[in-house]
DNA sequence: ATAAAAAGATTGATTAATCAATCACTTTTT
DNA sequence: AAAAAGTGATTGATTAATCAATCTTTTTAT
């Protein structure tokens, strides 16, 4: 039982080496040698448990995937209004941002060359559809109610998509940088809500 | 005469095809050979104009600046109320993105990458101070005379920043597609214009 | 319980492919 | 005919992937 475990940790290690040098030196300027360095493991041991270059940097764009759309779950089944509903996922979604800076990186990485990595890029569209299908009646439900202003939800969704990719982009600062209460407000401007 | 107009024009052309494809496949997946192929030209000559292929990428990301610098200076100069220039500023941005998608992917690519092209990024940081310290005004005028709402000048242009990078990593349709309109509104929502 | 043996994991030196940059030669312009 | 620009074959450096040798864990046999 301890190989298993073992070799559990050290597939979790190699991936969490690899995040962060994806997403400062994008696919091809990361070498496999660097990652390896990294993770304290042997050039070699990567071929192990990701069968190549390719392999290693799908795994770290996508596996992260699944903790996003837990958060994404927890938002469409919470209660409350819209506007209180759409308020927490905005603030959760660029806390968790600023947390995960690496991850997100990568992932808007792939979403902006999606031609080259297209595989991987499909998946990031599937999740992306998923997450407006999910947003969508929350707007359509706080328009009915007049507590957003009216206009074409999926529209909003999709600016409010771009924006987040943008702050994740563009934002480099730690967790505590009072940019983030700044962005957090802003994204909410987006679907109207001012308080 | 001939010769120098032939080799401004070679120049243009070299860098025309390097755009997209430094966009669509990053800088180290981009070859010299197909940037040559794509232009034109034979491979040596490529080196003709460019010391190095980083000098050809460096020159595809800043050249084109020198057009942005001007539509944002003319921001800046127009007459009119701060809600009308700040309008006018959202459309004008967008229309030139949705106009110059690769131009701007390209810049929001480095700005992804910092630390990875420090020179270049560093020449785009000044370019995204140089915008604050126009926009920033524009907003505190706005907000004095109560067109805009209260807030951290300095964030909203952040923000906007921000946005206007997500729209573009975003947004691969064309410019006549819907969208784009939908991404004039809500930039406009931004700075709470809602007409 | 202990030891031998089998299975599985780790490793980095080697290999083969790729590509930036050079440079000797050719073509075009002055 | 001199100068300048264009060219692509060659070169050297880099690196993903392989693989044979080594080490570690698990299983089996006594």
């Amino acid at each position: 039982m301890k190989r298993e475990q073992n070799m559990l940790e050290k597939r979790a290690k190699i991936l969490e080496a690899a995040i962060p040098l994806f997403a400062d030196n994008g696919f091809s300027a990361t070498t496999v040698a660097t990652i390896a360095k990294q993770a304290g493991v042997g050039f070699g041991t990567v071929f192990n448990y990701f069968v190549s270059k390719e392999d290693l940097f799908k795994a770290a764009v996508i596996e992260p995937l699944d903790e996003q759309r837990e958060i994404l779950k927890k938002i469409v089944m919470a209660q409350g209004t819209p506007h209180e509903r759409l308020k927490k996922m905005v603030i959760c979604h660029l806390q968790h941002f600023s947390n995960h800076r690496n991850q997100m990186r990568l992932m808007f990485y792939v979403l902006g060359q999606p031609e080259r990595f297209p595989e991987i890029a499909e998946e990031l569209f599937a999740f992306a559809r998923d997450f407006f299908a999910a947003v969508v009646p929350i707007v359509e439900e706080g328009q009915t109610n007049g507590e957003i202003p009216a206009c074409d939800p999926l529209g909003l969704s999709w600016s409010y998509f771009a924006y987040i990719n943008g702050v994740v982009m563009t934002m480099l600062d730690p967790p505590d940088d009072p940019k983030w209460e700044q962005f957090i407000l802003h994204g909410c401007r987006l679907f109207g809500i001012t308080d």
